[in-house]
DNA sequence: TGTACATCAGTGAACGCGCGTTCACTGATGTAC
DNA sequence: TGTACATCAGTGAACGCGCGTTCACTGATGTAC
């Protein structure tokens, strides 16, 4: 029996027992449940520490303070969509070229987006809300490099990352490696292509279409779709 | 001299000297005030009284509780934004069905929605938080009318609003009238449009592409409508 | 036209709350000799 | 292999703050007779 071990082993389990770590990823799982429930502002750091089971200036050992806490919670919010968009691309079957699947891989990433959005809205939210996005005013001096901005897509972009933009990127890469997207076309349409989707979901999941019914919901995102295929086929 | 005026009139003036409704008016201004530097969280009730000059229960004479007062300020944004892309439309000369003028004034719309974006990210944002939005659940039964929704595109969609999207199907009506969106593709393409200029206001406005350097910027838009285009033509 | 009274829109004071954060502490763990 | 000590990661108690909201009040305004 388990019971056999000396009672004063069981006495110092006390303190200490977590694995190393344990406690700052169980504030980040925490503030994630925080933020799928209400979002960004959701994340209270006390409410976090509370549902980890210690004592609130204990989070104090792994973040500087709530904004380094929230920072951690967007950027698990970010990884969570990435994978499910991970997910839906390699649940696609078929060789790297092939048209069916290459266009099967871009709904997919797109299918997956929306679906991330209108399920966990918080989330959602959460990923998208960037740290000190309170203080709305003119960014620094808006100069300087910026690994998203258009400027960046160039020979790094065959870089594979696992950013939504960067599984985006390689989708339609292969959409033009299969002769469905003409090469002449191909630079920087990651941005409306990005931009269309994006909308949609925020307009659907939190936004004023969120309560459409599902039928219309199914139209929107078929509407969507098609414009996107227009987009990319050129006029 | 003014100063002939009895004191007594002078002294009687403090109480109830605001026109009516004035106090309500200076309540809502304070909040655009406050959401303006930092969004709908920036709505604080307290601070608005403090601003307009009353004691912060007055508040509770005109609105029921924070939520109350936050909704008319979501709304207040909201009118701006519509304010700001009915002048847009405005400026654009040229009758209604000339192709130039068309084009010109469905441009100006997403010009004025983009740049709303971007110059008042804070407004932006606060005209798209509906109050309760802090509850991020499955709405209702995601049943029953919904005036925005997709279904609401029939004969009443001729009924001219000053809502965003009530703009833009004006718009796009103009646009078919001009013979340069084909008729069979009139129907419900205001929603891929409208996502797809939203998706950038957000993405540029406060989102990951906030700090993207003017030129890049202008880049973006380009992509952005150069890609409507496309989607409006057809493939 | 003047008076009596209800209503309206403000004041003043106070409440409880939960938050982020700081301080001094303590016991367990890991490391140097 | 054993001991001394630094570091790490937690505890316990407390802080000041600003918030939304409630209560009883009061004076000015508008209305009925």
């Amino acid at each position: 029996m388990t019971a056999s071990r000396p009672a004063k082993e069981t006495h110092q389990v006390e303190r200490r027992r977590r694995p190393r770590g344990a406690v700052r990823d169980g504030l980040v799982a925490a503030g994630l449940e925080l933020a799928r429930t209400g979002g960004p502002d959701a994340v209270v750091l006390r409410e976090a520490t509370r549902m980890v089971g210690v004592v609130p200036n204990a989070a104090y050992r792994h973040f500087a303070d709530r904004d380094e806490l929230l920072a951690a919670v967007c950027a698990a919010a970010m990884d969570e969509l990435a994978a499910r968009m991970a997910a839906g691309v390699a649940r696609v079957p078929g060789r790297h070229g092939d048209p069916d699947a290459a266009r099967g891989r871009l709904g997919a990433i797109g299918t997956a987006y929306l679906a991330f959005a209108r399920e966990e809205p918080g989330l959602f939210a959460t990923a998208f809300a960037l740290p000190h996005q309170h203080a709305y005013g003119i960014p620094d001096t808006a100069t300087g490099p910026d690994r998203t901005g258009p400027e960046s897509t160039g020979p790094e972009s065959t870089v594979q990352d696992r950013t939504p933009l960067g599984q985006l990127r390689t989708a339609l890469d292969e959409l033009a490696d299969a002769g469905l997207l003409d090469r002449s076309r191909r630079d920087g349409i990651e941005y409306p292509v990005w931009a269309t989707v994006h909308g949609l979901a925020v307009l659907a999941g939190s936004g004023p279409l969120r309560d459409v019914p599902e039928a219309a919901r199914h139209h929107l995102d078929e509407l969507i779709f098609g414009f996107i295929q227009d987009g990319l086929a050129g006029g």
